[in-house]
DNA sequence: AGGTGTGAAACAGTTCACAGCC
DNA sequence: GGCTGTGAACTGTTTCACACCT
């Protein structure tokens, strides 16, 4: 018998993470509950269910759950679980509303902004990155891109002007930019992402093959390739002992 | 009391994944247990101690669990289990050997051999990665780029050549490759993973966005930018509604 | 004293299976 | 009949805590 913290309950509204139930008389909140968390690794698959979602045909009102778990690549009861983190109603017998499903997985990833990124690092990576055009659709846009390299500065990739270390921090201020790719060479990514610390970002996308260590509170993801090479290169030689 | 199978106990060995203990008098090889595979999230991490290992003074001969922990911004618990998965003996009172574990992380991850790796998809990022040097020191190289557009086939890409997709196939053959990294458009990714599956590749590592859908013995790895931003943005949007 | 190896506990994530609603 | 929502079971991963070795 259903006896979880009903999500969207009649008079109560998620707010920043608690469950809040109602303004009492004199004016306390009450937060009964902490909200539970949408679990990391749902979190991770919100992105794909969005895609998923946004690459159906318009005229699609609704989806089920193993439709939506065919095109990630997962399965059914996983989709379920997953959606009903968020809260949303799907309907017993019918599936999931297109729209309004995809509006929920947008509003709980932030995607209702659009959100500045900056990149430092105008190597090979970074300049591609800073050309690649396939951000602004994800709801992301490139704004800046920081070099400390005399010879680059100055310099133009894409529709951006390669800027110095120095102007960073002012830049990312005027534009509340909080989100950072760090593209250099490893030496001088631990610096770089302190400089992005103390600049106030608030994550940190780190192509650097570097584990970087900073404050906790900024959230770090890791792109590295040769570790991704490495273990892939794990499983090719696995199914070779295997026959 | 510890009773667990002994990884290189006197008289076994380890052989494709079979624990073998001994030949019998009648020449009998008599498997006693089923190997346990190195679980994945270990595995995930086995490039990260090897960097950390790599990243150690050539005159340090042995490394502690929680040093190697810092190295890798975990807990030195979770280092020792995965270590353990290795059947490496580390010292008590000591530590690990960091030459011999550096081995033996080498040789499980495949790394006595350097492995060919093609890209499919000579854009901006197929290109940047083709010129990015990094992939050697991890014991990658690429041998090969390829494209269907005319006008792309023929050029220059650091010290390669773009080649057809009809080359792909026979160039694989000839040169062994098994690994491919897929860099092309999303419409045109689904379509180059089954030319790749078909021509006998083993793993891919994805950069379109988009989840592909080959068969399971095909080892699939996933690098999707807009993803990872979507992932960030949601803890950033998290960080600010709790102040 | 210092540090590994590992059962056992705790936690996280996935899958099952089915009641309940359309 | 179809499909969601979700407890419960299960599987995988992390962390604890301590016996044991040097």
């Amino acid at each position: 018998m259903p006896k979880r913290v009903q999500p969207r309950s009649p008079d109560g509204m998620q707010l920043g993470g608690l469950l809040v139930f109602g303004l009492l008389a004199n004016s306390y909140i009450v937060p009964l509950v902490k909200m539970e968390r949408i679990p990391r690794a749902t979190v991770n698959r919100l992105p794909l269910y969005l895609r998923a979602l946004e690459s159906l045909p318009s005229d699609q009102g609704t989806v089920s759950s193993r439709e939506l778990a065919e095109l990630i690549k997962e399965n059914s009861a996983k989709v379920r679980k997953d959606l009903s983190f968020l809260g949303t109603y799907g309907v017993r017998g019918v599936g999931y509303n297109v729209e309004n499903l995809r509006f929920r997985i947008r509003r709980d990833l932030g995607l209702t902004r659009i959100w500045p990124v900056i990149i430092v690092g105008a190597g090979n990576l970074g300049s591609a990155l800073a050309k690649y055009g396939g951000f602004d659709a994800s709801g992301f846009t490139i704004v800046g891109i920081y070099d400390n390299d005399p010879e680059k500065i100055g310099t133009t990739i894409g529709n951006l002007t390669v800027r110095s270390m120095g102007s960073l921090r002012r830049d990312a201020q005027e534009r509340n930019v909080e989100i950072g790719m760090i593209t250099t060479p490893v030496p001088a990514a631990q610096q770089v992402a302190e400089q992005l610390a103390d600049a106030g970002f608030k994550s940190i996308l780190n192509f650097a093959p570097m584990v970087l260590r900073v404050s906790p509170e900024v959230e770090i993801r890791r792109v590295d390739l040769s570790t991704e090479l490495q273990i892939l290169g794990y499983y090719v030689q696995q199914s070779l002992a295997e026959g």
